[in-house]
DNA sequence: CCAGAAGTTTCGATGATCGAAAGATTCCAC
DNA sequence: GTGGAATCTTTCGATCATCGAAACTTCTGG
């Protein structure tokens, strides 16, 4: 289960107190409890406005398009970031602009492609939902000091990496 | 979603830098990955054996109540716990029972009730799903010391019960 | 013993997703 | 060029998790 062959990948020594394993196996179930609060969150506060689990992410996606330039997103590039179907995605797609969210713009390049943008009603439910969640994460995060946010950040970026690679495999 | 837009603007009075703020962001944002992240690895490691993501909430749901000394939990119970309607979660137990993970046991009590109860193979099943994540995350943490865990911990606290505090609302 | 409350299941319907195949467009080999 | 393979999206039919409402069973208070 875990390494005890091998050097350590660490600078950090590795003799390990009973108590200071436990407390890493604490911070796993914690790790479990924020992510499946924030699951039923999501599935919560979209649902009330009629956007799911997958249309939240699609919308995810576009925002994170448009910040770095390129607005435009295919229907096909969507699905390979969601990991859906083709045809999930048409239907996804085809929710979000009855919402009002996206717009479909045909790609002048290649006309076998869809482009797809957000509107601006798009990003305005977007903040309305996970503004005051925002909000109070940073509000509680007055109780960490530059130094340990530095931390918190290093030990969020490993762990989605780590989730991430798990999901690879 | 994208509810990190704004730099600080005006909003705290706190004596903030903006790169102390930005950082403050920035971990909002790697939050939401984790999450996604783990959302896609419920999905799709669950997925892969059959299990859905309330499924999996449902065995966690009675490892839980097997560990906290009684075993049993009636379908109401774990409905409530799911935020899941009743026929739903018949049509859930009916699925675990199917698949083995759960078996029904008559309350002699009430005998309106039903308990439930995990079989043996649930815990090897949940063990083969989420153990090597685990592993890996711990492996992880070996960059991290005893004072920096202990910093992850306190903020992982915050941070669930933030979320858990707005699901409410 | 009876009326209503509480717990679970059944029933019918909705909707997100999938796989397969069709439709539309581009690319390539010759 | 031209025909055929490759790529992108949509359509179609089906599956399945979930819901709301109603039925069924059992408990409880008067």
């Amino acid at each position: 289960m875990d390494a005890h062959d091998g050097p350590p990948t660490s600078a950090h020594p590795t003799h390990r107190t009973d108590q200071s394993t436990a407390a890493r196996y604490a911070v796993v179930r914690l790790v479990q409890r924020l992510t499946t609060a924030s699951g039923h969150f999501v599935d919560r506060a979209g649902g009330a406005r009629g956007l799911h689990r997958s249309d939240l992410e699609a919308l995810q996606v576009l925002a994170r398009a448009r910040e770095s330039g390129d607005p435009l997103v295919s229907a096909g590039g969507l699905a390979r970031e969601l990991s859906l179907s083709p045809s999930a995605t048409t239907a996804l797609v085809d929710r979000l602009v009855r919402a009002g969210h996206v717009r479909r713009a045909p790609d002048e390049v290649d006309r076998r492609r869809v482009g797809l943008e957000m509107t601006e009603t798009a990003g305005a439910e977007a903040r309305a939902l996970f503004g005051p969640l925002a909000a109070s994460m940073l509000d509680a995060m007055d109780e960490l000091d530059d130094d340990e946010i530095a931390v918190v950040a290093r030990f969020l970026h490993l762990a989605s990496e780590v989730v991430e690679q798990q999901d690879r495999t």
